[in-house]
DNA sequence: TAAAAACCACCCGTTTAGGGTGATTTTTTG
DNA sequence: CAAAAAATCACCCTAAACGGGTGGTTTTTA
């Protein structure tokens, strides 16, 4: 690309906030528009400063990184957001995805893991550091121990997608008598008794 | 860490899979232990190698990759399974991750990348490339066009976990009449007049 | 060749779903 | 501020689905 990237970086932290400036503005390809304490400092400015990508740090004074995120996707649509934080947790990582984070880095990422990063981001990669990605692909691990057999798995994700018994009957080829067989040992084997509850614990102990 | 890794190469192509053990074994980290064309070939060895680590593609003849997964996690359930191919659809992502593998990496990557995910594995993190995480990170996006608000994008969440609207009154603290209205404009704008069709369309396009 | 899994068939009463039609209050937004 | 959108609630109805109980057979797996 022959014209600079526009970055803006947002965290509170003046020490990082300086860093990330300093070492990232080293790099020719790249043009730090700006960098503010918090996002409430930033909301008037960021369309002005037009970045592609924004740099953006969860945890701060006002509007916190998350929250964040919506607004700054509903004024730039096409900027990308990375997530640039100390926090790894499940929770925070979902959170941050589900508002539309095009990447997740945690601080250990070192300069060049960050440069790499926004490049990445802006050829339409996603991109997350290694802790992350651990969290990401563990939520799709089922529990091996699993009490449920395979039917009965197969079974309880169906009804997890709200087809009922009649329906998976029709799919699976088997009689509705032969279904509620296996939804009351399924009830059984995780001690519920209705279908809520099962589709809860299920997903509790990555079953389903 | 002071011994080498033991590494175990499963690959159908042979260039490829020459080309991997050589570039490899050049580290002195790496030990390449065995190297097989197929999973059915690797079959009966992969125990006595005892590899802590096994590359594996995924269109092979006989057993493929992805129907490997599961087995070479049990007789060899401390081992770190790490996806190498060209293959990247969501669903088969979405599927190896499901099998229990800990890293997904495709064919463009570099040595090292691959040498930096190896090492990134046996430290128990999970290893993506670019392209990799760009559809897992896309998974979690919702769809910013949704026509349902935010109370019946709540709802209707609700209903996908097998709540009944009793149950979703009372935990949103609001009357059953008014769950039955949403859930009923709902329909109308999902086009649909079932649970199931509604939970369907709206995952198809994300709106939940 | 046992045990586990998958399959099927009835009984029963209660709960839930979904369609229709009306309304009021709060919140958002131009 | 005024109009629109969202959220709230009420009452009609019928058919469908749920969940508990108890019995059995066939197939697959270890």
């Amino acid at each position: 690309m022959t014209n600079q990237l526009r970055i803006v970086i947002i965290e509170d932290d003046e020490v990082l906030r300086k860093g990330y400036e300093m070492l990232l503005s080293n790099k020719e390809d790249f043009l730090i528009v700006s960098t503010y304490g918090s996002f409430d400092l930033a909301r008037k400015q960021l369309k002005a400063d037009a970045p592609q990508v924004i740099l953006l740090d969860i945890n701060m004074p006002g509007t916190n990184g998350l929250q964040a995120i919506p607004e700054i996707k509903k004024s730039l649509p096409n900027a990308y957001v990375i997530i640039l934080t100390v926090f790894d947790s499940p929770e925070t990582v979902f959170e941050a995805l589900n508002m539309g984070a095009d990447g997740y880095l945690t601080k250990n990422s070192n300069t060049e893991k960050i440069t790499e990063a926004i490049k990445d981001v802006c050829n339409g990669g996603g991109v997350m550091s290694m802790n992350v990605a651990r969290i990401v692909m563990q939520s799709f691990q089922k529990n091996l121990n699993s009490p449920l057999t395979k039917r009965e798995t197969e079974i309880l994700q169906r009804i997890a997608t709200g087809q009922t018994k009649i329906q998976i009957a029709n799919d699976l080829f088997i009689d509705q008598n032969t279904v509620r067989s296996h939804v009351k040992n399924i009830y059984i084997k995780l001690d519920v008794n209705s279908k809520a509850d099962a589709i809860k614990t299920a997903k509790q102990n990555r079953f389903i």
